[in-house]
DNA sequence: GAGCCATGTGAAGAAACCTCACAGAAGGCT
DNA sequence: AGCCTTCTGTGAGGTTTCTTCACATGGCTC
């Protein structure tokens, strides 16, 4: 603190946003700049630290553990300042609050978020990201999209409506699952990564399958936020249980494979309002997102199983 | 986090040193830039937050209460930062390794540290900040500045040279000093401030002045580093007990005063070095440190009560 | 092997930043 | 009172840094 000794500040927010995204194209996005610019930060930044951040080839770029290590400590601290910067006096319309899982805001609901501003361009829409339980009232949210499991007890304190099933299955680097078919015994040799607010989603993938108890695990690893254990599963540190929802863009890319396909979850994704009903602006968005989530493809492999057994 | 919207984070930078100095100009000195420097990056900042930061005349310059939090705030992000920093390897000698409670660090320390270096140009100094419990081996340090009450029990497993008395007191802005002489009423009529690694300062600084037990405060706030408390105080917020080797400057430039003065603290300022010896290094400095504390001034009124009384 | 996709890179332009010098304001000192 | 010191605000100008644009490169898919 004396005389801090800190690695150039833009640079650090340059590759926390690489972190999240797993590309620099959409960090690039994200930071309104061009991919050239994400890219000189971040070797500016491994220049600066001496260290490799990112490894591989160009087309399939991930971040190096000290990287990966990096970034998990990066988010947060972007997070508290975040936290602590006060608001400019907000102009204009009220926006729409949507309280969102932040991986699921990352991986599914920013990607889509211009079609319902281009059918609505007269409301504002924010994306407040958090885990936890909320308060319509107390947060001032609108609308909030959840996770919610069939066994989760009925309340009356809230109007749920899903939009969209839960798949999920085990995601691996493609180098993992090379060498030859995936089995049950080669995926239980590989070390399991978890996070912190959804420990279980190993026990409750095996429930799902129907497959009976999982042996313990060799190693595990736990991360803080599902983006970061999406990108450990990219650099290859094991083999992550992760929702279609979350991976299906790094499936598609190639950063990632699903060897033993995808489960039905028991779950859907819900949009979550108020008793007392909603504002006409919410109910707009709720329609749409059971709109969008009808036109999400499902994982192929998991199509005719899920759509049969519930 | 969808899509971060963070102030130009080398303003925030010059903004958090600003907040642990209190002055541009120190704050400018740590980030090796001009004062104008810094000047401008508050400003600019100031213009993104719509908030205003800083108050008060320009050469008795103070945080607003929205600034005295966000840079409450910033500090432990960066030392997040700093912490999750991988450091280059480190070149040259092995440096000597002084372990030091923060804010003596900034505020005695470092200052006269350039001294040291003039003298021994050849030995490398590293100040490691820290309140807590430390461990020579474990944290690699040759020699660790702390407070030892006379009360402490004596341990066998460390070496402790005292180098400073200390001695404390009230310290309030000017401007709430202004009107009249301090009392003892009217200082129990104000705000108290805290710090959450030594909240029995108050109680401490009745038992030293000998004084009957203190009325319960009319409101406590309470801050994570002595700095900030200080700069709480400067604003005018309350009544902060503060060590005189800690307020000294600020009291000296007259962005603080004592009015009830300051008594012995019935504790030392004292260099700990291992048990089974130390470095000739680590000797040089506890010597200098010796010769450093001596040549300090002791506060004027306290200085016949502490000489005699001890 | 043609086409695609994402990143690396050279050069030039844009933007941000810093410095220097001086001005202004407050307080202390004689 | 008047001078002096200290600290911050600011205009102008130079320097560094960052970005962009365009293209190259390497790996992958079909």
């Amino acid at each position: 603190m004396a005389r801090r000794n800190l690695p150039p500040l833009n640079a650090l927010r340059a590759f926390e946003a690489f972190g999240r995204h797993g590309r620099m194209t959409l960090a690039a996005d994200e930071l309104c700049v061009t991919h050239g610019a994400v890219s000189r930060q971040i070797r500016q930044l491994e220049e600066h630290l001496g260290v490799a951040l990112t490894e591989g080839p160009r087309t399939r770029l991930r971040m190096t553990e000290a990287g990966l290590k990096l970034a998990q400590a990066l988010s947060p601290a972007f997070d508290q300042i975040e936290a602590a910067t006060p608001r400019p006096v907000e102009a204009g319309p009220k926006p729409l609050v949507v309280s969102c899982l932040p991986t699921f805001a990352m991986k599914w609901l920013i990607p889509r978020l211009p079609r319902f501003q281009a059918a609505h361009p007269d409301i504002p829409v924010r994306v407040a990201e958090s885990n936890g339980p909320f308060d319509f009232r107390e947060d001032q949210i609108d609308l909030a999209i959840r996770m919610r499991w069939l066994g989760d007890p009925v309340t009356y304190d809230s109007i749920t409506t899903p939009f969209m099933d839960h798949f999920h299955g085990p995601v691996v680097s493609p180098e993992l699952a090379a060498s030859g078919p995936m089995t049950m015994e080669r995926l239980c040799a590989m070390p399991r990564l978890l996070t912190r607010t959804y420990p279980q989603s190993w026990s409750d993938w095996i429930r799902d399958t129907g497959a009976e108890a999982l042996p313990p695990a060799v190693r595990e690893q736990e991360f803080d936020h599902f983006f970061y254990m999406l990108e450990a599963a990219a650099a290859g540190l094991g083999v992550a249980v992760a929702p279609w929802a979350f991976a299906q863009r790094d499936l598609a890319s190639g950063r990632l494979v699903a060897p033993l396909g995808f489960a039905f979850g028991s779950a859907r994704i819900v949009a979550v309002t108020p008793p007392e009903g909603c504002t006409p602006e919410a109910a707009l968005f709720r329609d749409w997102l059971v709109a969008e989530g009808a036109s999400t493809p499902v994982p192929p492999e998991a199509a005719c199983q899920s759509r049969a057994g519930r």
